[in-house]
DNA sequence: CTGAAAGCGCTAACAT
DNA sequence: ATGTTAGCGCTTTCAG
């Protein structure tokens, strides 16, 4: 069996051509169905493809097209399972519509967030579903429209001339907050994320609303603003619990923080809910699990990865000019049995039920 | 400032080389860090290039070389925690050395996984990772050869010329199998996937060798295979629970299905270790934090993106043609507090308090 | 050290 | 309906 073929040692488009005896235009033809071709042609153009095992070189259709079918996912962290929920919602749209995601991870660092948007102005990709962490001082901002292709921005808020997909983490931070306040609590301590990323920020927020809407003041030290790492959150309760008048409740402002506040409150032997009521932000089987089940302030995480998906097709589809759409997840308040009334004395020390009468 | 301008907007080779007044080809030497360019015109040149915002076009280099520097990714979900570890340590990897990772979610389903190969064989990605799941009868592995590009196989066993690395489940299920068996446990059920993937087969293996070890008969209603779908756990430990002579000790083979174990056995008011012991294979924080504690077989999930990520580099770096090389990473029993010797009588029912003298 | 030119594999006119 | 051909943007000889 004859056939030239290219240095990869795979067939192109003029080895079928010669086999078919065609023009190489008349298999592209082919190829991309195109309706003008005689179904004999076709028929027989489509066999030698067979017996070739000719697949369309899609860097050289690229080239031609300036089309790459290709989505960049631009994340801090990807095992992170808050962004690997995300794409994997993104992608199950995109992948059917023939998009391929192309994923990179920047730690939330800038350097490394400029290297990522320097690799996809070079790939182009033809569009971008990216959450950044690093404030902006101009320059991303700038780097991002230099990319001129179709930009969704996942959970944070750079301003600019893309679509936004987030969650309203004040409002979801806001109603926990306001529940642990109903429950007569007052040392409420918040963990969270850097107040420069958004969900951080808006937690922060939506905590100090809730104390503002009932006079109350926030204490500054209950405020635990720094990482979505667990370990942060471990080390921050232990910090918190560790003080002369500990919080009677704890807010965790993140999905993967709950692990990091319960294994502290496991090692200081405080209980929950009796010694202390925990909030988290995110709902995972951990939160459902746990003893007792973890009340959440919970919302649809992957619906962010197909929105940012929609989105993204939308543009691509023609409405590349329209005005940038932004939309907003509510947040919803799971009550479950992490919760009770602060205990009155000895502050985060009292067993509930040698307490109760 | 005038400059030409590619149709996307963005600068070309072209440009830059008018702008410096030299030929392209000579732009493309201080691009690729060529070491014959004078420095003054090298400067010049990095000037224009800065100033016009210029970035090779990633596609036409590849077209050109051949090479695309990337990597494709194939799993069965990319939002399963599990393949997101793997995900995160191998870009960690790879993203520096200037590899960009491609993914691809299949489902598990075969004509997914013949699409997704099929997207590879027009992508010319430089190697490819993966994870299938649909059984053999050649096809694929044959579609796979087709490929022609360094193939990583991620814990399954595709006879074939790829390098493989894996985990030996089946030690870690025998592991457990054992501890429990040791505990004097007899009707012990184990739940994993199906045995056409390798973690179910393994599983299976390593279980049915503890018993064979004891010289103790394996009772084929206690070993459900099916998926890793936590709610495939679920309903198989409600089934379980709802038997006559329930089990008293469940191995849930899989990192996701501890939480359909747990859901259940507190649905049915199964006391844990007391009514059931659980291990689970893969640590998790719900595995660390539940109450109790539960007993794990445990591995370095992130090895293997760690070894499958080394072995690409490997073969890109010229070993392209060495032997298969696999790498097999061991399982280890964390004894946490999840097991117990079985309840003598009313199996399943008992409570430990109350039996214990 | 630098310029000129030949393609990489494909698509999209433009002819016929 | 099909053949021909001009590039897409880049790298890489080959001359000079």
């Amino acid at each position: 069996m004859r056939r030239r073929r290219g240095a990869d040692g795979k067939s192109t488009i003029k080895d079928v051509a010669r086999a078919a005896k065609v023009a190489v235009g008349t298999v592209s033809r082919v190829v991309n169905a195109h309706p003008s071709v005689d179904p004999a042609t076709r028929q027989r153009v489509e066999r030698v493809i067979a017996r070739l095992g000719y697949e369309p070189n899609a860097i050289a259709q690229s080239m031609r097209t300036r089309v790459t079918r290709t989505v960049g996912f631009v994340v801090p962290d990807i095992s992170n399972p808050n962004w690997a929920w995300i794409l994997g919602a993104a992608s199950r749209i995109l992948q059917p519509r023939g998009y391929t995601v192309v994923v990179a991870s920047t730690g939330g660092e800038r350097a490394l967030e400029l290297d990522v948007l320097g690799v996809f102005a070079r790939r182009r990709p033809d569009a971008l579903i990216l959450a950044l962490d690093s404030g902006d001082d101009g320059v991303l901002a700038r780097a991002l429209r230099q990319l001129r292709m179709p930009i969704v921005m996942m959970e944070r808020e750079l301003p600019g001339p893309w679509d936004a997909v987030m969650t309203d983490h004040a409002g979801g931070a806001y109603t926990a907050t306001r529940h642990l306040l109903g429950l007569g609590h007052r040392r409420i301590a918040l963990i969270t994320a850097s107040e420069r990323v958004r969900p951080g920020a808006q937690r922060v927020q939506g905590y100090t609303r809730a104390f503002a809407d009932e006079q109350l003041p926030v204490e500054p030290d209950l405020l635990r603003c720094g990482s979505f790492d667990p370990d942060f959150a471990f080390r921050e309760t232990s910090s918190l619990l560790s003080r002369r008048d500990p919080p009677t409740a704890i807010v965790a402002g993140g999905i993967q923080l709950l692990a990091g506040v319960l294994r502290a409150a496991g090692l200081h032997g405080a209980a929950i809910p009796s010694a202390l009521s925990v909030v988290s932000c995110g709902d995972t089987d951990l939160a459902q699990l746990a003893s007792p089940p973890v009340t959440v302030a919970r919302w649809d995480v992957k619906a962010i990865g197909v929105a940012a998906a929609e989105a993204v097709l939308r543009r691509l589809r023609g409405a590349a000019s329209a005005a940038p759409a932004r939309v907003v997840l509510e947040s919803e308040l799971v009550v479950r049995e992490s919760c009770a009334p602060p205990c009155a004395r000895r502050p985060g020390r009292c067993q509930a039920r040698i307490q109760s009468p």
